[in-house]
DNA sequence: GCCGCGCTTTGATCTGCATCAAATCGGGCG
DNA sequence: CGCCCGATTTGATGCAGATCAAAGCGCGGC
Protein backbone atom coordinates (compact mmCIF):
# COMPACT_ATOMS: atom_id res chain seq x y z
CA UNK A 1 0.00 0.00 0.00
CA UNK A 2 1.36 3.55 -1.39
CA UNK A 3 0.68 6.05 0.76
CA UNK A 4 0.13 9.04 -2.48
CA UNK A 5 3.17 11.57 -1.56
CA UNK A 6 4.27 14.36 -3.18
CA UNK A 7 4.46 13.90 -7.21
CA UNK A 8 7.85 14.44 -7.30
CA UNK A 9 8.83 10.97 -5.20
CA UNK A 10 5.59 9.19 -6.83
CA UNK A 11 8.05 6.19 -8.29
CA UNK A 12 9.02 5.54 -5.16
CA UNK A 13 6.95 2.53 -3.35
CA UNK A 14 8.78 3.50 -0.23
CA UNK A 15 6.54 4.64 3.14
CA UNK A 16 6.71 7.10 5.33
CA UNK A 17 10.08 8.96 5.71
CA UNK A 18 11.68 7.31 9.03
CA UNK A 19 10.07 9.63 11.67
CA UNK A 20 10.03 7.94 15.00
CA UNK A 21 6.54 6.60 14.32
CA UNK A 22 3.60 9.39 13.61
CA UNK A 23 1.45 8.36 16.58
CA UNK A 24 4.29 9.34 19.04
CA UNK A 25 3.74 12.76 17.88
CA UNK A 26 0.47 12.91 17.69
CA UNK A 27 -1.05 16.36 18.50
CA UNK A 28 -4.67 15.04 19.47
CA UNK A 29 -3.89 11.60 20.89
CA UNK A 30 -5.36 12.94 24.01
CA UNK A 31 -8.35 13.57 22.71
CA UNK A 32 -9.10 10.35 20.82
CA UNK A 33 -9.55 6.31 21.00
CA UNK A 34 -5.55 6.05 21.27
CA UNK A 35 -5.61 8.30 24.58
CA UNK A 36 -5.06 5.66 27.48
CA UNK A 37 -2.91 3.42 25.16
CA UNK A 38 1.23 2.61 26.55
CA UNK A 39 3.73 3.01 24.54
CA UNK A 40 3.96 -0.89 22.88
CA UNK A 41 0.14 -0.54 22.51
CA UNK A 42 0.56 2.69 20.72
CA UNK A 43 3.55 1.41 18.23
CA UNK A 44 0.90 -0.94 17.32
CA UNK A 45 -1.62 0.84 16.64
CA UNK A 46 0.91 2.87 14.32
CA UNK A 47 1.54 0.31 12.43
CA UNK A 48 -2.03 -0.39 10.89
CA UNK A 49 -2.82 3.03 10.62
CA UNK A 50 -2.36 5.04 7.44
CA UNK A 51 -2.46 8.77 7.13
CA UNK A 52 -4.79 10.25 4.38
CA UNK A 53 -5.69 13.86 3.31
CA UNK A 54 -8.45 15.14 1.86
CA UNK A 55 -9.48 18.86 0.11
CA UNK A 56 -12.30 20.98 1.72
CA UNK A 57 -15.83 19.55 -0.27
CA UNK A 58 -13.64 15.87 -1.12
CA UNK A 59 -15.94 12.70 -0.12
CA UNK A 60 -14.62 10.33 2.41
CA UNK A 61 -17.73 7.36 2.18
CA UNK A 62 -20.89 7.20 1.09
CA UNK A 63 -23.69 5.76 3.08
CA UNK A 64 -24.65 2.42 2.57
CA UNK A 65 -20.74 1.39 1.18
CA UNK A 66 -19.41 -1.66 3.15
CA UNK A 67 -17.85 -0.02 6.19
CA UNK A 68 -14.10 -1.60 6.12
CA UNK A 69 -12.19 1.55 7.53
CA UNK A 70 -12.75 3.78 10.80
CA UNK A 71 -10.94 6.93 10.93
CA UNK A 72 -9.59 9.31 13.37
CA UNK A 73 -9.31 13.19 12.16
CA UNK A 74 -6.50 14.83 13.00
CA UNK A 75 -6.86 17.88 11.51
CA UNK A 76 -9.37 20.26 9.85
CA UNK A 77 -13.41 19.46 9.60
CA UNK A 78 -15.52 16.72 8.36
CA UNK A 79 -19.67 16.83 8.42
CA UNK A 80 -21.45 13.38 8.21
CA UNK A 81 -24.89 13.13 6.74
CA UNK A 82 -27.90 11.27 5.65
CA UNK A 83 -29.83 11.61 2.10
CA UNK A 84 -33.88 11.51 1.11
CA UNK A 85 -34.27 9.85 -2.30
CA UNK A 86 -35.56 13.74 -3.20
CA UNK A 87 -31.94 14.86 -2.00
CA UNK A 88 -33.17 16.94 1.65
CA UNK A 89 -30.57 16.56 3.57
CA UNK A 90 -29.51 16.15 7.41
CA UNK A 91 -26.03 17.22 8.48
CA UNK A 92 -25.88 14.91 11.60
CA UNK A 93 -22.52 15.77 13.12
CA UNK A 94 -19.92 18.15 12.39
CA UNK A 95 -16.22 16.16 13.44
CA UNK A 96 -12.67 18.30 14.60
CA UNK A 97 -9.24 17.18 15.30
CA UNK A 98 -9.95 14.21 17.81
CA UNK A 99 -12.91 13.10 16.93
CA UNK A 100 -13.47 9.36 15.85
CA UNK A 101 -15.59 8.57 12.30
CA UNK A 102 -17.25 5.70 11.52
CA UNK A 103 -18.73 4.19 14.67
CA UNK A 104 -21.27 1.86 13.69
CA UNK A 105 -21.59 -1.38 14.39
CA UNK A 106 -23.03 -2.78 10.70
CA UNK A 107 -21.84 -4.09 7.92
CA UNK A 108 -22.40 -0.87 5.89
CA UNK A 109 -21.91 3.02 7.09
CA UNK A 110 -24.38 4.25 7.91
CA UNK A 111 -23.95 7.80 6.74
CA UNK A 112 -22.17 9.80 4.60
CA UNK A 113 -18.72 11.62 5.02
CA UNK A 114 -16.94 14.46 3.46
CA UNK A 115 -14.73 16.92 4.37
CA UNK A 116 -15.69 20.09 5.22
CA UNK A 117 -12.20 22.13 5.34
CA UNK A 118 -8.74 20.51 4.15
CA UNK A 119 -8.40 17.52 6.30
CA UNK A 120 -6.21 15.03 7.76
CA UNK A 121 -7.58 11.87 9.05
CA UNK A 122 -5.74 8.57 10.43
CA UNK A 123 -7.43 5.37 9.06
CA UNK A 124 -7.29 1.76 10.33
CA UNK A 125 -9.19 -1.46 8.50
CA UNK A 126 -11.95 -2.34 11.11
CA UNK A 127 -11.27 -5.77 11.00
CA UNK A 128 -7.52 -4.39 12.23
CA UNK A 129 -8.94 -2.34 14.47
CA UNK A 130 -11.26 -4.80 16.02
CA UNK A 131 -7.82 -6.66 17.09
CA UNK A 132 -6.97 -4.34 18.92
CA UNK A 133 -9.67 -3.60 20.90
CA UNK A 134 -9.56 -7.48 22.04
CA UNK A 135 -6.36 -6.81 22.54
CA UNK A 136 -6.42 -3.32 24.75
CA UNK A 137 -9.41 -3.90 26.61
CA UNK A 138 -8.60 -0.29 27.85
CA UNK A 139 -9.50 0.79 23.85
CA UNK A 140 -12.31 -0.50 24.04
CA UNK A 141 -13.50 0.79 27.10
CA UNK A 142 -12.23 3.65 25.71
CA UNK A 143 -14.43 3.42 22.47
CA UNK A 144 -17.81 2.82 24.95
CA UNK A 145 -16.59 6.23 26.85
CA UNK A 146 -17.05 7.66 23.12
CA UNK A 147 -20.25 6.46 22.14
CA UNK A 148 -21.82 7.22 25.29
CA UNK A 149 -20.80 10.40 24.63
CA UNK A 150 -22.33 10.51 21.00
CA UNK A 151 -25.16 9.22 22.09
CA UNK A 152 -25.97 12.12 24.78
CA UNK A 153 -24.60 14.73 21.78
CA UNK A 154 -27.16 12.90 19.68
CA UNK A 155 -30.21 13.58 22.00
CA UNK A 156 -29.33 16.56 22.80
CA UNK A 157 -29.75 17.13 19.17
CA UNK A 158 -33.00 15.71 19.14
CA UNK A 159 -34.48 18.23 21.28
CA UNK A 160 -33.06 21.23 19.27
CA UNK A 161 -34.28 19.77 15.82
CA UNK A 162 -37.77 18.49 17.64
CA UNK A 163 -38.30 21.17 19.90
CA UNK A 164 -36.36 24.88 19.38
CA UNK A 165 -37.09 27.46 17.74
CA UNK A 166 -34.64 29.13 15.04
CA UNK A 167 -33.17 31.85 17.03
CA UNK A 168 -32.75 28.69 20.05
CA UNK A 169 -31.34 26.87 17.47
CA UNK A 170 -28.58 28.97 16.25
CA UNK A 171 -27.36 29.97 19.78
CA UNK A 172 -27.13 26.56 20.80
CA UNK A 173 -25.27 25.71 17.52
CA UNK A 174 -22.70 28.73 18.23
CA UNK A 175 -22.38 27.58 21.85
CA UNK A 176 -21.34 23.81 20.79
CA UNK A 177 -18.96 25.21 18.05
CA UNK A 178 -17.45 27.02 21.07
CA UNK A 179 -17.58 24.37 23.71
CA UNK A 180 -15.78 21.91 21.33
CA UNK A 181 -13.37 24.48 19.92
CA UNK A 182 -12.26 24.98 23.82
CA UNK A 183 -11.96 20.86 24.05
CA UNK A 184 -10.13 20.64 20.86
CA UNK A 185 -7.41 23.61 22.15
CA UNK A 186 -8.55 25.84 19.58
CA UNK A 187 -9.57 29.63 20.05
CA UNK A 188 -13.56 29.58 21.91
CA UNK A 189 -13.88 33.03 21.02
CA UNK A 190 -14.28 34.15 18.96
CA UNK A 191 -15.27 31.08 17.08
CA UNK A 192 -14.58 29.74 13.56
CA UNK A 193 -17.17 28.49 11.32
CA UNK A 194 -15.69 27.03 8.98
CA UNK A 195 -18.82 25.57 7.51
CA UNK A 196 -20.83 26.77 4.68
CA UNK A 197 -24.94 28.32 5.58
CA UNK A 198 -25.83 25.72 3.68
CA UNK A 199 -24.37 23.11 5.94
CA UNK A 200 -25.56 24.67 8.87
CA UNK A 201 -29.24 25.14 7.89
CA UNK A 202 -28.71 21.22 7.27
CA UNK A 203 -27.69 20.23 10.40
CA UNK A 204 -29.96 22.59 12.18
CA UNK A 205 -33.14 21.70 10.28
CA UNK A 206 -33.68 24.99 9.23
CA UNK A 207 -33.00 26.92 5.30
CA UNK A 208 -29.83 28.80 4.18
CA UNK A 209 -32.22 32.06 4.36
CA UNK A 210 -33.52 31.56 7.88
CA UNK A 211 -29.81 30.68 9.25
CA UNK A 212 -28.84 33.79 7.54
CA UNK A 213 -31.62 35.85 8.77
CA UNK A 214 -31.27 34.56 11.80
CA UNK A 215 -27.32 35.48 12.59
CA UNK A 216 -28.25 39.24 11.35
CA UNK A 217 -30.96 38.87 13.87
CA UNK A 218 -28.26 37.80 16.90
CA UNK A 219 -26.11 40.62 15.29
CA UNK A 220 -28.32 43.47 15.33
CA UNK A 221 -29.19 42.39 19.26
CA UNK A 222 -25.47 42.65 19.79
CA UNK A 223 -25.29 38.91 20.95
CA UNK A 224 -22.31 38.07 18.44
CA UNK A 225 -20.32 39.73 15.94
CA UNK A 226 -20.03 38.63 12.69
CA UNK A 227 -16.16 38.77 11.32
CA UNK A 228 -13.52 38.34 8.34
CA UNK A 229 -12.97 34.04 7.42
CA UNK A 230 -16.26 33.09 8.90
CA UNK A 231 -15.29 33.81 12.43
CA UNK A 232 -17.96 34.96 15.43
CA UNK A 233 -17.33 36.34 18.29
CA UNK A 234 -19.86 35.78 21.07
CA UNK A 235 -20.65 39.20 22.64
CA UNK A 236 -22.84 38.10 25.01
CA UNK A 237 -22.37 34.19 25.77
CA UNK A 238 -24.66 34.59 28.89
CA UNK A 239 -27.92 36.47 26.54
CA UNK A 240 -26.93 32.94 24.26
CA UNK A 241 -27.17 30.45 26.63
CA UNK A 242 -30.21 31.67 27.89
CA UNK A 243 -31.25 31.55 24.53
CA UNK A 244 -30.39 27.92 23.73
CA UNK A 245 -30.97 26.96 27.46
CA UNK A 246 -28.71 24.24 27.20
CA UNK A 247 -25.15 24.46 28.29
CA UNK B 1 -35.95 -26.08 36.53
CA UNK B 2 -31.93 -26.78 35.17
CA UNK B 3 -30.72 -25.76 31.81
CA UNK B 4 -29.46 -29.22 30.55
CA UNK B 5 -26.46 -29.88 29.07
CA UNK B 6 -24.45 -27.07 30.38
CA UNK B 7 -21.30 -27.38 32.00
CA UNK B 8 -21.77 -27.10 36.21
CA UNK B 9 -18.46 -26.97 38.01
CA UNK B 10 -18.34 -28.95 40.46
CA UNK B 11 -16.20 -26.96 43.31
CA UNK B 12 -18.42 -23.72 43.62
CA UNK B 13 -19.00 -23.41 47.13
CA UNK B 14 -22.35 -21.89 46.79
CA UNK B 15 -25.49 -23.68 46.25
CA UNK B 16 -27.55 -22.25 43.07
CA UNK B 17 -31.10 -21.34 44.85
CA UNK B 18 -33.84 -23.95 44.61
CA UNK B 19 -35.45 -22.25 42.09
CA UNK B 20 -33.57 -21.79 38.81
CA UNK B 21 -32.27 -18.14 38.86
CA UNK B 22 -34.06 -15.61 37.01
CA UNK B 23 -31.36 -14.70 34.11
CA UNK B 24 -31.52 -18.32 32.93
CA UNK B 25 -35.33 -18.04 32.45
CA UNK B 26 -34.72 -14.97 30.71
CA UNK B 27 -37.01 -14.81 28.30
CA UNK B 28 -35.49 -11.60 26.05
CA UNK B 29 -31.92 -12.43 26.93
CA UNK B 30 -30.76 -13.10 23.00
CA UNK B 31 -31.71 -9.50 22.96
CA UNK B 32 -29.76 -8.22 25.35
CA UNK B 33 -26.38 -7.39 26.48
CA UNK B 34 -26.63 -10.87 28.37
CA UNK B 35 -27.13 -12.39 24.86
CA UNK B 36 -23.28 -13.45 24.77
CA UNK B 37 -22.60 -15.20 28.35
CA UNK B 38 -22.09 -18.61 29.07
CA UNK B 39 -23.37 -20.11 32.20
CA UNK B 40 -20.73 -19.23 35.02
CA UNK B 41 -20.92 -15.31 33.74
CA UNK B 42 -24.82 -15.09 33.81
CA UNK B 43 -25.00 -16.73 37.19
CA UNK B 44 -22.71 -13.81 38.10
CA UNK B 45 -24.64 -11.44 36.51
CA UNK B 46 -27.56 -12.68 38.13
CA UNK B 47 -26.30 -11.70 41.35
CA UNK B 48 -25.97 -8.03 40.60
CA UNK B 49 -29.39 -8.05 39.05
CA UNK B 50 -32.35 -6.51 40.83
CA UNK B 51 -35.70 -6.90 39.34
CA UNK B 52 -38.21 -4.28 39.68
CA UNK B 53 -42.05 -3.35 38.31
CA UNK B 54 -43.57 -0.41 37.49
CA UNK B 55 -47.10 0.67 36.17
CA UNK B 56 -48.03 2.84 33.48
CA UNK B 57 -46.42 6.83 34.01
CA UNK B 58 -44.10 5.87 36.75
CA UNK B 59 -40.75 7.87 36.74
CA UNK B 60 -37.80 5.45 36.70
CA UNK B 61 -34.84 8.04 36.76
CA UNK B 62 -34.58 11.86 36.17
CA UNK B 63 -32.20 13.63 33.42
CA UNK B 64 -29.12 15.07 35.82
CA UNK B 65 -29.65 12.21 38.23
CA UNK B 66 -26.32 10.71 39.41
CA UNK B 67 -26.33 7.47 36.74
CA UNK B 68 -26.12 5.02 39.73
CA UNK B 69 -27.89 2.10 37.60
CA UNK B 70 -28.34 0.59 34.45
CA UNK B 71 -31.61 -1.49 33.40
CA UNK B 72 -32.61 -3.96 30.97
CA UNK B 73 -35.98 -3.57 30.20
CA UNK B 74 -37.47 -7.22 30.08
CA UNK B 75 -41.47 -6.53 29.98
CA UNK B 76 -43.29 -3.55 28.46
CA UNK B 77 -42.86 -0.63 27.28
CA UNK B 78 -40.35 3.03 27.94
CA UNK B 79 -39.70 6.20 27.07
CA UNK B 80 -36.78 8.68 27.47
CA UNK B 81 -36.63 12.23 26.93
CA UNK B 82 -35.19 15.63 27.42
CA UNK B 83 -37.04 18.52 28.60
CA UNK B 84 -36.70 22.69 27.76
CA UNK B 85 -37.38 24.99 31.08
CA UNK B 86 -40.35 25.66 29.47
CA UNK B 87 -41.92 22.32 29.57
CA UNK B 88 -41.02 21.66 25.90
CA UNK B 89 -40.51 18.09 25.76
CA UNK B 90 -38.59 15.27 23.23
CA UNK B 91 -38.97 12.20 23.75
CA UNK B 92 -35.59 10.80 21.89
CA UNK B 93 -36.97 7.01 22.34
CA UNK B 94 -39.11 4.05 23.06
CA UNK B 95 -37.34 1.31 24.74
CA UNK B 96 -39.28 -2.53 24.66
CA UNK B 97 -38.42 -5.75 26.21
CA UNK B 98 -34.59 -6.77 25.51
CA UNK B 99 -33.32 -2.97 25.30
CA UNK B 100 -30.43 -1.26 27.37
CA UNK B 101 -31.51 1.17 29.40
CA UNK B 102 -28.82 3.89 30.74
CA UNK B 103 -26.13 3.98 28.59
CA UNK B 104 -24.62 7.01 28.75
CA UNK B 105 -20.78 7.32 29.85
CA UNK B 106 -21.34 10.24 32.35
CA UNK B 107 -22.02 10.88 35.90
CA UNK B 108 -25.62 11.88 35.55
CA UNK B 109 -28.22 10.53 33.02
CA UNK B 110 -28.23 12.84 29.98
CA UNK B 111 -32.11 12.11 30.29
CA UNK B 112 -35.11 11.04 32.28
CA UNK B 113 -36.59 7.30 31.87
CA UNK B 114 -40.71 7.12 32.18
CA UNK B 115 -42.49 3.47 32.37
CA UNK B 116 -45.36 4.10 28.98
CA UNK B 117 -46.77 0.59 30.32
CA UNK B 118 -47.03 -1.65 32.96
CA UNK B 119 -42.93 -2.75 32.74
CA UNK B 120 -40.14 -4.69 34.28
CA UNK B 121 -36.29 -3.89 34.63
CA UNK B 122 -33.61 -6.05 35.36
CA UNK B 123 -31.65 -3.49 37.62
CA UNK B 124 -27.80 -3.11 37.91
CA UNK B 125 -25.53 -0.43 39.77
CA UNK B 126 -23.28 0.63 36.99
CA UNK B 127 -20.24 0.03 38.86
CA UNK B 128 -21.02 -3.83 39.67
CA UNK B 129 -21.69 -3.68 35.67
CA UNK B 130 -18.39 -2.23 34.38
CA UNK B 131 -16.50 -4.84 36.88
CA UNK B 132 -18.83 -7.15 34.71
CA UNK B 133 -17.56 -6.01 31.90
CA UNK B 134 -13.87 -5.52 32.80
CA UNK B 135 -14.40 -9.69 33.81
CA UNK B 136 -16.22 -10.68 30.31
CA UNK B 137 -15.30 -8.64 27.39
CA UNK B 138 -17.39 -10.10 25.02
CA UNK B 139 -19.57 -8.41 27.22
CA UNK B 140 -18.28 -5.31 26.60
CA UNK B 141 -18.14 -6.04 23.10
CA UNK B 142 -21.93 -6.29 22.65
CA UNK B 143 -21.97 -3.02 24.38
CA UNK B 144 -20.17 -1.58 22.14
CA UNK B 145 -22.64 -3.04 19.45
CA UNK B 146 -25.79 -1.91 20.72
CA UNK B 147 -24.33 1.61 21.30
CA UNK B 148 -23.25 1.75 17.16
CA UNK B 149 -26.92 0.35 16.66
CA UNK B 150 -28.84 3.20 19.36
CA UNK B 151 -26.36 5.47 17.52
CA UNK B 152 -27.30 4.62 13.83
CA UNK B 153 -31.10 4.73 15.39
CA UNK B 154 -30.34 8.36 16.60
CA UNK B 155 -28.87 9.48 13.34
CA UNK B 156 -32.33 7.94 11.75
CA UNK B 157 -34.17 10.05 13.74
CA UNK B 158 -32.34 12.97 13.49
CA UNK B 159 -32.88 12.85 9.52
CA UNK B 160 -36.79 12.45 10.42
CA UNK B 161 -36.87 15.62 12.99
CA UNK B 162 -34.87 17.64 10.85
CA UNK B 163 -36.18 16.75 7.01
CA UNK B 164 -39.38 14.90 7.09
CA UNK B 165 -43.12 15.89 6.28
CA UNK B 166 -45.77 14.98 9.01
CA UNK B 167 -47.01 12.40 7.04
CA UNK B 168 -43.41 10.80 6.63
CA UNK B 169 -43.16 11.12 10.29
CA UNK B 170 -45.92 9.25 11.04
CA UNK B 171 -45.35 6.81 8.10
CA UNK B 172 -41.62 6.10 9.77
CA UNK B 173 -42.55 5.52 12.98
CA UNK B 174 -45.62 2.95 12.48
CA UNK B 175 -42.80 0.82 10.40
CA UNK B 176 -40.07 1.26 13.13
CA UNK B 177 -42.45 0.25 15.91
CA UNK B 178 -43.54 -3.07 13.47
CA UNK B 179 -39.90 -3.91 12.94
CA UNK B 180 -39.00 -3.60 16.58
CA UNK B 181 -42.10 -5.37 17.68
CA UNK B 182 -40.86 -8.57 14.81
CA UNK B 183 -37.18 -8.25 16.54
CA UNK B 184 -38.80 -8.69 20.08
CA UNK B 185 -40.67 -11.67 18.76
CA UNK B 186 -44.00 -9.35 19.19
CA UNK B 187 -46.83 -9.14 16.88
CA UNK B 188 -45.57 -6.88 13.73
CA UNK B 189 -49.06 -5.95 12.27
CA UNK B 190 -51.28 -5.41 13.51
CA UNK B 191 -48.60 -3.28 15.60
CA UNK B 192 -49.30 -2.23 18.91
CA UNK B 193 -48.94 1.08 19.61
CA UNK B 194 -48.57 1.06 23.59
CA UNK B 195 -47.91 4.97 23.79
CA UNK B 196 -50.29 8.18 23.69
CA UNK B 197 -50.90 10.42 20.65
CA UNK B 198 -49.05 12.82 22.98
CA UNK B 199 -46.21 10.85 23.43
CA UNK B 200 -45.72 10.35 20.33
CA UNK B 201 -45.98 14.24 19.14
CA UNK B 202 -43.38 14.55 21.38
CA UNK B 203 -41.32 11.78 19.74
CA UNK B 204 -41.87 12.92 16.07
CA UNK B 205 -41.44 17.00 16.91
CA UNK B 206 -44.93 17.38 16.13
CA UNK B 207 -48.12 18.00 18.18
CA UNK B 208 -51.26 15.93 19.40
CA UNK B 209 -53.72 17.47 16.94
CA UNK B 210 -51.52 17.36 13.97
CA UNK B 211 -50.28 13.41 14.96
CA UNK B 212 -53.86 12.35 15.40
CA UNK B 213 -54.84 14.28 12.00
CA UNK B 214 -52.16 12.52 10.27
CA UNK B 215 -53.86 9.31 11.34
CA UNK B 216 -56.87 9.90 9.94
CA UNK B 217 -55.74 11.01 6.48
CA UNK B 218 -53.43 7.70 6.38
CA UNK B 219 -56.70 5.75 7.20
CA UNK B 220 -58.72 7.63 5.04
CA UNK B 221 -56.19 7.12 1.98
CA UNK B 222 -56.53 3.08 3.07
CA UNK B 223 -52.76 2.88 4.52
CA UNK B 224 -53.68 1.67 7.86
CA UNK B 225 -56.68 0.52 9.92
CA UNK B 226 -57.27 1.71 13.22
CA UNK B 227 -58.47 -1.11 15.56
CA UNK B 228 -59.19 -1.61 19.43
CA UNK B 229 -56.75 -0.87 22.35
CA UNK B 230 -54.09 1.07 20.08
CA UNK B 231 -53.78 -1.23 17.61
CA UNK B 232 -52.87 -0.58 14.18
CA UNK B 233 -53.08 -2.49 11.03
CA UNK B 234 -50.33 -1.38 8.44
CA UNK B 235 -52.63 -2.37 5.70
CA UNK B 236 -50.11 -0.98 2.91
CA UNK B 237 -46.93 -1.46 4.19
CA UNK B 238 -45.31 -0.82 0.54
CA UNK B 239 -47.08 2.70 0.33
CA UNK B 240 -46.11 3.27 3.81
CA UNK B 241 -42.81 2.76 3.06
CA UNK B 242 -42.47 4.73 -0.11
CA UNK B 243 -44.06 7.49 2.29
CA UNK B 244 -41.94 6.93 4.64
CA UNK B 245 -38.24 6.83 2.64
CA UNK B 246 -36.57 4.41 4.80
CA UNK B 247 -37.20 0.95 5.67
C1' DG C 1 -74.52 -0.65 33.15
C1' DC C 2 -73.62 4.12 33.81
C1' DC C 3 -70.80 8.13 34.86
C1' DG C 4 -67.04 11.16 34.46
C1' DC C 5 -62.70 12.53 32.99
C1' DG C 6 -58.76 12.40 30.28
C1' DC C 7 -57.56 11.31 25.70
C1' DT C 8 -58.49 11.79 20.96
C1' DT C 9 -60.55 13.82 17.09
C1' DT C 10 -62.19 17.57 14.40
C1' DG C 11 -62.64 22.48 13.21
C1' DA C 12 -61.05 27.46 12.60
C1' DT C 13 -57.44 30.51 12.60
C1' DC C 14 -52.68 32.01 13.09
C1' DT C 15 -47.66 32.15 12.41
C1' DG C 16 -42.72 30.85 11.97
C1' DC C 17 -40.28 29.32 8.74
C1' DA C 18 -40.15 27.84 3.81
C1' DT C 19 -40.20 29.23 -0.73
C1' DC C 20 -39.45 32.18 -4.51
C1' DA C 21 -36.89 36.10 -6.13
C1' DA C 22 -33.24 39.32 -6.55
C1' DA C 23 -29.52 42.13 -5.02
C1' DT C 24 -24.92 42.18 -2.82
C1' DC C 25 -20.79 40.23 -1.14
C1' DG C 26 -16.30 38.26 -1.39
C1' DG C 27 -12.63 35.66 -2.74
C1' DG C 28 -10.02 33.18 -6.35
C1' DC C 29 -7.89 33.89 -10.64
C1' DG C 30 -6.24 35.84 -14.94
C1' DC D 1 -6.71 45.26 -10.16
C1' DG D 2 -10.98 43.96 -11.86
C1' DC D 3 -13.98 40.23 -13.28
C1' DC D 4 -16.82 36.34 -12.32
C1' DC D 5 -19.44 33.06 -9.86
C1' DG D 6 -20.97 30.81 -6.02
C1' DA D 7 -22.26 32.10 -1.30
C1' DT D 8 -24.73 35.15 1.48
C1' DT D 9 -28.04 38.49 2.54
C1' DT D 10 -32.37 40.72 2.06
C1' DG D 11 -37.18 41.08 0.52
C1' DA D 12 -42.08 39.42 -0.61
C1' DT D 13 -45.26 35.89 -0.29
C1' DG D 14 -47.06 31.16 0.81
C1' DC D 15 -48.13 27.23 3.54
C1' DA D 16 -47.49 23.17 6.80
C1' DG D 17 -48.18 22.60 11.01
C1' DA D 18 -49.04 25.18 15.51
C1' DT D 19 -52.41 27.12 18.32
C1' DC D 20 -56.90 27.86 20.14
C1' DA D 21 -61.39 25.86 20.74
C1' DA D 22 -64.84 22.49 21.23
C1' DA D 23 -66.98 18.10 20.45
C1' DG D 24 -66.68 12.96 20.70
C1' DC D 25 -65.01 8.67 22.78
C1' DG D 26 -63.58 5.11 25.54
C1' DC D 27 -62.01 3.26 29.61
C1' DG D 28 -61.72 2.76 34.61
C1' DG D 29 -64.37 3.12 38.74
C1' DC D 30 -68.38 2.33 41.09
Amino acid sequence: MVVSGEKVTAATPREEPAIPHACAVCGVRSLTVCAPLDNEALTAVDHIATRRSFESGDGIFDEGEPARHVFNVTEGAVKIFKLLADGRRQVTGFLFAGDFLGLASDEAYAYSAEAVTRTKLCRFQRRELDEMLQRYPQMERRLLDIAGNELAQAQEQMLLLGRKTAKERIASFLLLLSRRAKQGGRQENPVTVPMSRNDIADYLGLTTETVSRTFTKLKTEGLIELLREGKVRLADREALSEIAETY
